[in-house]
DNA sequence: GTCAAAATGTAGTACAGGCTACAAATTACA
DNA sequence: TGTAATTTGTAGCCTGTACTACATTTTGAC
């Protein structure tokens, strides 16, 4: 198959004159590297949130509004100061850097606008918010606009 | 706050008479298992593909398609495997059990529904492919049968 | 001010998914 | 047929996400 002189496997290479393997390759790693970032983008949206509504986030709440442990919530929350996307002073709750309300609230719009999209193709309110809380991430920015564009011009 | 006398926290009972706060653990919960799924799903349908247009499904062809790992690939197909929706006879291919089939029959009819809503609301095909291979695992019933309908009265 | 309850934090465990490195089997071909 | 290349499989390690169990700090009630 005349592959690269090179030992290892995957195609972590220049990236651009594969084959159509390569594509979808590309393709479903991306799919992949979007998991581990989901999981920040709603933790970064409640904690916008809990801030909003409440005053401030505490590490309880938001593993009660997740429906993991505390100890869940307080692990994924040192990811998000590991991010740079949240600081947190103990026993005093949990705030949004600059850089984490800038993606909560392109969070909290694209969630909307999925939302939006949803109940206007028919979905029912309840399973499109249920959805799109699974959707939201994976829609890119080209989906996004095209979304906005169908919900504006209807 | 009145908690239930338990000492554990992550609401596994009942389920169903919890308040506003409950509904959304249960979305996310949901979100959050769907992942493990996902994977499966790649995969039976990949399998599907090879088996129909190549006679068979190797692992090595599996990973590299994926973008992954051999050692990856294998590990995978023992979940299949474990899930009961492949078999494998060592240097003979993977096999789809009829529930791998039926697996992979559904992705794959979820797929292009997904890939030709996003085509029809205007987004580029590239996207689309891309977009969908994210999107198409928390697509519920509902909502699928909101996006056939759409495309068929439009 | 003390003490119990609640909140918070830490440790240890498990599993999924990813990798590299090495071993073994199969296939291909000289 | 024998050997090299390829494929396949295994082992060990890492990270992320989840849990339970235990320890510590705060808070609140008396």
């Amino acid at each position: 198959m005349a592959r690269a002189p090179v030992t290892s496997e995957p195609d972590h290479s220049a990236a651009g004159k594969l084959p159509a393997e390569g594509t979808q390759a590309r393709r479903f790693g991306k799919t992949r590297s979007a998991q581990s970032t989901a999981l920040l983008e709603d933790y970064a949206e409640l904690i916008a949130d809990l801030l909003a509504s409440e005053g401030e986030a505490r590490p309880t709440d938001i593993a009660r509004r997740l429906g993991v442990s505390h100890a869940t919530a307080i692990k994924s929350i040192s990811r998000l100061k590991r991010a740079g996307l949240a600081t947190a002073r103990p026993y005093r709750g949990v705030f949004l850097t600059e850089k984490g309300h800038a993606l909560a609230e392109r969070v909290r719009v694209r969630h909307r606008l999925v939302v939006d999209l949803l109940r206007a193709l028919g979905v029912p309110s309840e399973a499109a918010e249920a959805d799109a809380e699974g959707i939201e991430h994976y829609v890119s920015e080209i989906t996004l606009k095209a979304f906005a564009q169908f919900l504006k011009s209807r």
